[in-house]
DNA sequence: GAACATTTGTTTAATTATAAACAACTGTAT
DNA sequence: ATACAGTTGTTTATAATTAAACAAATGTTC
């Protein structure tokens, strides 16, 4: 993608953070967007169609610099194991802010569903590869362990990381342990 | 002017200035000034000639700053007075690290050129406004006393500021003083 | 000194950002 | 009610940035 592109989604959406953080979102304006951006008015009605939109898509952005961050070493994909859970929750510890502010204005549902879907994903891929007890019914299992992976992340963010990020992993893999659904992994 | 150049003009010169830090000027190549300012190499061309012009307009630059900074309050300037020196002082020891960069990759004639001229003209103000002995030549007067404040200026930064701001420019005004040659200012 | 990679400066057409103007709408104060 | 100031979303012509390709020059390595 064209550079110039690149950098004014990364201004407008870094101006329109900063100010959800100051204020509420129905008070900011995106006259507001653009002086803090730095850029013309008509460039944010370039990339957004209002300021809802611009909400949407900022909330895209950071699940997709998540995702980027957990959920792969260097390239190569990261499927479910007790890593990519410790780096996932001290991800979310250190950039707290920014997703506790996306999800009290707006990103609830859509924090559940952008984490259903990578999880079950992720749990798909990982059922393919190694297989699953035969007396299991597939999509029940990864929908059960899904719902109560996300169910876990939602409740720790929403609750200001009340325990640190180590020990939530820590707690939370051990419980995927005791369902013994794979044998080999988990 | 248009905001884009002011953006991409400022990215430039900032990459221009983190390289000389680290390596230099001779080692310094286009490539990576435009790969670290994140702007295309073309765009580096369009503003500048070479490796040379950029420096020259990026001493330009950081001269321009410190006059803005420090020559004027709230856009009223700012004649020859305790408080410009003491303010002098004090930026230049805030952004020792920039100036004495730039000073030692080639400007120290820049530098005395830039710092006569402002304050030749400055001198030239305050004179006009209140007056002279009258068995004094302005010209020479004002050439005597900018070549000594450069002196100091000058003198100051290469050696690395060894006196803190606040001194130096007690120290120099005290000097100034001494000379008698404007009664009822210096 | 020949092969090689890198840098340099220039040129191109396509894309993107810009300021400015506009009418319609909102909210606020009078 | 009625000015009034600010916001919104759209449209324009213009200016800046972009990637890509290029030949020439420069340095490195073998």
């Amino acid at each position: 993608m064209d550079r110039r592109v690149l950098k004014t989604q990364k201004a407008i959406i870094g101006a329109f953070v900063e100010l959800l953080a100051e204020k509420d979102f129905k008070d900011i304006t995106i006259n507001e967007v653009a002086d803090r951006a730095d850029v013309s008015r008509g460039t944010v009605y370039l990339h957004y169609i209002d300021k809802f939109d611009l909400l949407d898509k900022c909330i895209d952005f950071y699940f997709k610099k998540l995702f980027e961050s957990c959920m792969s070493i260097d390239g190569t994909a990261l499927l479910l194991s007790k890593p990519l859970l410790i780096r996932t929750f001290e991800y979310l510890e250190e950039h707290d802010f920014i997703y506790t502010t996306l999800l009290v204005n707006k990103g609830i549902p859509a924090f559940r569903n952008y984490m259903m879907d990578e999880i079950l994903g992720n749990l798909g891929e990982l059922v393919d590869v190694s297989g699953i007890r035969p007396d299991m019914n597939k999509e029940v299992m990864i929908q059960f362990v899904a719902s109560a992976i996300v169910g876990v992340l939602e409740w720790w963010i929403i609750h200001s990381t009340p325990i640190p990020a180590k020990d939530i992993a820590e707690q939370l893999w051990s419980l995927l342990e005791r369902i013994q659904v794979m044998p080999q992994l988990l």
